[in-house]
DNA sequence: GGATCTGATGAAAGTGCTTTCAGTGGATAA
DNA sequence: TTATCCACTGAAAGCACTTTCATCAGATCC
């Protein structure tokens, strides 16, 4: 089974390999009538490129890298899927890297690894998007990147993102049409600008429907579900206890499930509760949890390809398309109940 | 930023490049002073020798593939990083590949991505340990593989494993010990040969405390949320139902719950519920689900040091260490409550 | 019509490592 | 002592591509 080399397929079309290999590459300055040529000859013997001679050669690894840093691992799949969708499509390979955006090893780790694996470029995920010392240290070191970024960031080509803010104004919108006035608001990691921004579309529709904002329906989690039991327990104690709660992410969304359930408050029908990334957990929970989807999978394979194509040379530039996010409306969130009021 | 080469070192160290191969290598055949001296320089220049040239030159791409299919994140995550840690250990890079195991196309992709990536050796995990199908195509093709699996397939040098059996009948024995008799069981899908080690473990329980075995208490579940809502509707309404429910994992078991909670069943108190995988739904129920967990990411990396150095000429043999499955006690088991005695 | 340009092609020289095979010198055997 | 062996080392030839640069015919120009 001995591999089929573009010798061999130079040979039977009867032209050099410097040929063949322009054809690969999909270089210019190529006949028509050759191009089909070898291109037929490629098929018939289905052959493929060596990557290691091409890299070597080139100077290139063909491999692009995913830096992540997510709890989540619904997310990390929905990325990885994404990117690796474009990686098959344009021959390119992926090297996963999960990594702590809080380690001070995190640049010296990034430094071995692009030393042994040559990476040609990089698509970051939050919260590295926002390590500037990272960042920097990638531009010093001339190393391509692309982000995926929850700012609507359109600075640059370099980065894909979908707007929080704008999905949750519409989350928290749809807490208001259920005639909800007092909607508590459990944050995410304030620095994180994803937070920033999930926070910020709460207050644009309070602020659209006139509903003062109240500070102390306002409590600090940290994305995880004890975090979120903790806030919901302050939430729900308070003296005039929201109706409804947003949560940042569906962990914490959970924790306010268990909260409510241990403080016998019952969801829908006393709280209404929203939270944030459409989990699995979310579909599990009784009753489902309304959250928010992002279109994580497309939006990896957007950044992937958008890396890609700054790669490579002879590439058209990718055209944008509008990614949107979505609220899936499930059992948690319903109308006020009046017998409360 | 030139990198450093092979013959950098060999001229620093005054030797040929050949010997700092050697050293590179771990080969024999070097003096003792000379591979010291070599090794010295080596960290002084922090030579990394180049991937695409050793793979090139030695026609092996220093890759191995991981292929996975199921749905549920973590599991996948945990694979990942388990055989991620080895790889980064012995210079190997990976490539994942989640793939369908009833795919018709599932061989044919493969052999694309053999011939594409060149991968040296691959690792299995259910379902598609059992798949003989692609097992032989593997053999024929020449890929070595290492399998993950839930049989005690001590068959072979070929498989890393955990018996499920042993730790259902762990977790079957708890719930007897609360002083559960009639213990219903949703089975995933049976044609695994996880399922069939679990429902052999429950068998087990059963026979070694002398509970006879009743087929109406064991429902066909395909490892869903959906499937176990209805296993558990079957099972609650059962003329004389079940105190306690296995569900071959978590998802199922939530669905159980779920049920559970339709029918005003409570658990702990009325019903005890185990589930298996310990995925992050079971901490985040409420209560939180009594489970099994696997010790997945050394399973993984186990797996992968076993390939890795089966691929490696100059490596030690691996010792064997023996993995455990644990048994994770929360709040969804519980006593037998009498009043319904 | 000759000079110049241009698009298409190939020859040759790398790319950084491993392989194969040929030494070399000292130790052991006869 | 001489033949044999063995541990150690290196020279040279790849590996399958890409790069650079040369070539060459035909088109374009004045």
């Amino acid at each position: 089974m001995k591999a089929v080399t573009m010798q061999d397929v130079a040979d039977r079309a009867g032209v050099s390999p410097k040929t063949v290999s322009r054809v690969v590459n999909n270089e210019p300055r190529v006949s028509e009538s050759t191009r089909k040529k070898i291109e037929k000859v490629i098929d018939e013997l289905s052959f493929k490129p060596n990557k290691s001679a091409q890299s070597l050669a080139a100077d290139r690894s063909l491999l692009i890298g995913l830096l992540y840093d997510n709890p989540s691992s619904t997310y990390v799949v929905d990325l990885q899927a994404g990117v690796l969708g474009v990686c098959n499509k344009f021959g390119y390979g992926l090297v996963i890297h999960p990594c702590e955006n809080d380690s001070p090893e995190l640049i010296q780790r990034l430094r071995e690894l692009l030393v042994s694996s040559r990476m040609d470029g990089l698509v970051l995920t939050p919260p590295m998007t926002e390590n500037q010392e990272l960042l920097d240290f990638l531009v010093s070191s001339g190393t391509p990147y692309v982000l995926i970024s929850p700012l609507d960031n359109s600075q640059s080509e370099l980065s894909v993102s979908v707007d929080d803010s704008v999905i949750t104004q519409q989350a928290i919108q749809s807490l208001i049409d259920f005639g909800h006035r007092r909607i508590g608001f459990i944050t995410g990691l304030r620095k994180r600008s994803g937070s920033e921004m999930r926070l910020l579309g709460y207050q644009q529709a309070l602020e659209k429907n006139n509903i003062s904002y109240d500070e102390s329906l306002i409590v600090q989690g940290n994305f995880t579900f004890g975090s979120g039991v903790l806030a919901a327990q302050e939430l729900l104690r308070h003296e005039n206890p929201p109706t409804a709660i947003f949560a940042s992410n569906d962990y914490m969304a959970a924790g306010v499930m268990k909260a409510a359930l241990q403080l016998r408050i019952s969801i829908p029908h006393e709280l209404s509760l929203c939270g944030f990334d459409d989990t699995p957990v979310a579909g599990y929970m009784s009753p489902g949890l309304t959250t928010i989807r992002h279109p994580l999978e497309r939006l990896a394979s957007h950044a992937g390809e958008l890396l890609i194509r700054q790669l490579k040379k002879h590439t058209q530039p990718l055209e944008v398309e509008t990614l949107k996010s979505e609220l899936i409306l499930r059992g948690s969130t319903g109308p006020v109940n009046n017998k409360t009021n």
